[in-house]
DNA sequence: TTACAATAGTATGCGTCATACAGTATACTA
DNA sequence: TAGTATACTGTATGACGCATACTATTGTAA
């Protein structure tokens, strides 16, 4: 029971892996900084670190889908990101595949309560 | 667009990780061997390269998650694996957390149809 | 003035995945 | 009988994202 729980850490870590940048691009459909977004997901439900959302942040701004700006008027200066219209289409994309992927899971995860018989 | 598609597919080789690990330990309630599992899964619409699930054997056998034995009595050898006792417990834990994640990022992403004015 | 929160950032290491191989044994075909 | 395709397992390498552990700055409250 405690050898589960280790490696499920690892498990879970991996499982997330991408869900990250799909939940931070979901919520870039307006401007926002990090610092918003890691407590924004956090009360969704979503865990991200700083160390990971920095970089990932600029990851996908160098990557096209994300443009950014700093404001300096506010009382600490923030950076900004937004997202860009090719970002807007990987996200739709993204969204796509994703529940795919769901709905391939769903498939393959065993039906339980419902013990099938048939074993074709 | 183009360069949509570009990111994407790296985008969508995040997203799948982790997944093959579940998927593939859904499937070894009952011991099977690599290649069926590649064929298997190939049906259900996850695409799992021998290179990539071969390893991931090894490592949950490992990890202490699955046992193995070879069959040497059919035509071809085959390296059978199996769930262990552990493998299962993990397992069952997996699809929770993963139902979890699933819930959280249907509430992410964002709630297409259906125009919402509120902002809260 | 001290201490904490807000805010952004970097460096490093681990782990998994895809790709590209190698290798063997069986089945099929000519 | 030779030759090719298929079944089947395996390894090596490289790319890349994530967590961890930091640094650094600036407001704000005590």
């Amino acid at each position: 029971m405690k050898d589960a729980n280790e490696y499920l850490d690892k498990l879970l870590q991996e499982l997330r892996r991408g869900t990250i940048t799909i939940s931070v691009l979901s919520q870039l459909s307006e401007p926002q900084y990090g610092y918003w977004l890691v407590t924004m997901l956090e009360e969704k439900g979503i865990h991200v670190e700083p160390g990971t959302l920095y970089p990932l942040l600029r990851r996908l701004e160098k990557q096209g889908l994300l443009e950014s700006k700093w404001d300096t008027e506010e009382a600490r200066p923030r950076k900004y990101y937004l997202l860009s219209e090719t970002g807007k289409e990987v996200y739709k994309l993204l969204i796509v595949e994703w529940q795919q992927i769901v709905e391939s899971m769903s498939n393959v995860i065993d039906i339980k309560g419902g013990k099938m018989d048939g074993d074709d």
